[in-house]
RNA sequence: GCUAGCGUGGCUCAAUGGCAGAGCACAUCACUCGUAAUGAUGGGGUUGUGGGUUCGAUUCCCACCGCUAGCUCCA
């Protein structure tokens, strides 16, 4: 029964995404009406709204989007009957050659065989469609319709096609429930890492530097803290460090395939006449580290880190902030080992990735990423990397999406996805099996029966790079980082200046003690020095006047704004103390 | 790279085909004030860069650079 009251709500995801279906055809139709130029492409519901891709002999503006909205809304209250017929494909194609629909026309005839051919039909306005739809455009409020963007789209994603028009929408039942996403939307984009760089004094980028992020003083203390923490976990699962130069010569690229693969994304420069690359990737110079001596089966698995600087010339309007830039620290390692050791060390290093992950209260979602196009090694050889990956995580009760035709041109590969503010996701850990590397390096081991083998290896990252995931917990954290990460962790403010000395004593006292502590001496309002604190989301502030001299006390406030009151030093250090060793997320 | 929009002191943002403005920040002075902004004064801008139109351009036009959104890409 309540099953049943809930079928034509939001709720209902069949239903909803009905509903943004038919937002995106009243959408078609409203252009249509106003423009009867546009080419129509295609138009489906996506997770959050609608879309309609048209070819349109003039730009979409601002006014113009405003003016379909308004046509939009009179389509609603006309309250048209969507009806549903079907043509053989013959009558099909001529019904849209006559109405000059040439993207139309081209779906008709890819479409299979077999399938049913099918429009919709609201007033004047016909549309090829499979379905389902709402039975009439009543049913969609109108004044709960918004148009959020009109951006480029190639047709059919690609990019040697036509440059389409995109017109992004959103809808809802009702206009507060519109309002409402509006406004979560305003307040996820308070949490860009963009904005909060900036405000936190963490990083900047520049002109000069297109994707090349500049870490600011408060950045650098996160980004260190962080890598002792990635350093500590991989002490911990048996890891050593080593660090491989940042440019090598051709031959070296060449041997690994990138130059072939991935020329045009490499700096490359010439030096003596010989030509070098600044590494896209710490892999060839990890090779050449475990090829420069001889290695025991005994020593398999072998896994060796590399914080590696890597460059790559991303696309221009590929970049973001600092989850797209040209140059970043990759958290990498790779690990040596036998066939038969494949499937433990992948789930070994899931389980490393659960650990950290879980650590900064983060989720995840996996892809598995197959086969691509241009690739490297045999489809057998790819096809039975593929399995263990696949056995590995189902193994462990994980889910995942395939990813079809996405792995790296010498294996497929397991992704691990985290999502910003805005529910957008981006790839930070990674796992990529690979039999070719050692292949085109010649790695071996001997063996128990002392006869020489080749290693397999996987490549993988956990935080993916050290740049992406400041980004990614900066927006988790909206800036209000755990204190065992916080960059500034206790602030004494003083209420006057005859507190000076003893705010002296207090910070020395806690730096002496490992802490990250500023005073704020400045002859300013305590209100003020409290305002200012809180909005840097600084954890602790410690506020001293002639009462705390007098006590020999700290008055301790939180970001928060919780008062905690008076407290004697060691108490408030064995505080902090507990709060840092437990990576507590408050 | 593609399409559209945007680019004004350190930051957030006004304004205009005719002397470029506010708040914050910064400096100086006064105030010594106990839990989210004390007041006054002052300095700071070739309006992203380069061309063009115009008596005059920050504003209009062109090119380039950068940013934003999405598309494409992401070994």
């Amino acid at each position: 029964m309540s099953e049943e009251s809930n079928l034509y709500t939001f709720e209902n995801e069949t239903y909803r995404k009905t509903y943004w279906h038919t937002c995106s055809h009243i959408l078609a139709q409203a252009v249509k009406r106003l423009y009867p130029e546009v080419k129509l492409a295609i138009g489906p519901s996506i997770d959050e709204g609608f879309y309609y891709d048209m070819d349109s002999p003039f730009p979409f503006t601002p006014e113009i989007m405003e003016k379909i909205e308004g046509e939009m809304r009179k389509i609603c209250k006309e309250k048209l009957k969507l009806e549903r017929f079907e043509l053989p494909r013959a009558e099909a194609v001529k019904f849209m050659e006559e109405k000059g629909e040439p993207f139309k026309v081209e779906l008709i005839n890819d479409l299979p065989e077999d399938a049913a051919i099918s429009f919709y039909k609201q007033g004047e306005f016909t549309d090829l469609c499979a379905g389902p739809h709402l039975d009439s455009t009543g049913r969609v409020k109108g004044n709960a319709i918004k148009l959020t963007a009109c951006n480029a789209a190639y047709w059919r994603g690609d990019s040697s096609r036509e440059t389409l028009q995109r017109i992004y929408g959103i809808a809802f039942p009702k206009k507060d429930e519109l309002d409402e996403y509006l406004q979560r939307i305003e307040e996820a984009k308070k949490r860009d890492h963009r904005k909060l760089g900036k405000e936190l004094g963490l990083f900047m980028l520049r002109d000069e530097g297109p994707g090349f992020p500049f870490f600011l003083p408060k950045g650098m203390t996160l980004k260190n803290t962080l890598l002792d923490y990635w350093r500590q976990v991989h002490k911990k699962y048996g890891y050593v460090e080593i660090s491989t130069p940042i440019m090598l010569n051709r031959q070296l690229w060449e041997r690994s395939g990138h130059w072939d693969h991935y020329k045009n994304n490499m700096y490359t420069t010439v030096i003596d006449e010989v030509d070098f690359a600044v590494k896209p990737m710490n892999c060839p110079g990890g090779m050449l580290v475990y090829a420069s001596e001889p290695h025991s089966y005994k020593e398999l698995p072998l896994r060796v880190g590399e914080i590696g600087l890597v460059h790559r010339h991303e696309l221009s309007g590929a970049l973001h902030g600092l989850f797209r830039v040209r140059c970043f620290n990759q958290d990498d390692a790779h690990v040596f080992m036998t066939r038969e050791q494949m499937q433990d060390v992948i789930q070994e290093t899931v389980r490393l990735f659960d650990e950290v992950y879980s650590t900064f209260g983060l989720s995840y979602t996996i892809e598995l990423s197959t086969m691509p196009e241009d690739h490297i090694g045999t489809v057998e050889e790819w096809e039975r990397n593929q399995d263990i990956l696949k056995a590995a995580i189902t193994d462990m009760g994980k889910d995942f999406v395939v990813n079809e035709g996405d792995g790296a041109f010498y294996g497929p590969k397991l992704d691990f996805h985290l999502a910003d503010s805005l529910g957008r996701t981006w790839q930070c850990g990674t796992i990529q099996l690979d039999s070719q590397l050692p292949e085109r390096f010649e790695l071996e081991y001997t063996g128990e029966d002392g006869q020489k083998h080749r290693p397999v290896m996987i490549h993988r990252v956990v935080l993916g790079s050290i740049e992406r995931f400041i980004g990614v917990i900066t927006e988790h954290f909206a800036g209000a980082f755990p204190l065992w990460l916080s960059p500034v962790q206790v602030r004494i403010l003083t209420v006057t200046d005859r507190a000076d000395a003893y705010a002296g004593q207090l910070a020395k006292a806690l730096d002496g003690k490992g802490f990250r502590v500023e005073t704020d001496l400045r002859n300013e309002k305590i209100g003020k020095k409290i305002r200012e604190a809180t909005l840097e989301k600084v954890p602790y502030m410690l506020v001293v006047g002639d009462r705390d001299v007098e006590n020999q006390a700290v008055s301790v406030r939180t970001r928060g704004g919780e008062d905690l009151g008076a407290m004697s030093l060691e108490a408030f250090a064995a505080k902090l103390e507990e709060e840092v060793d437990s990576k507590a997320i408050l």
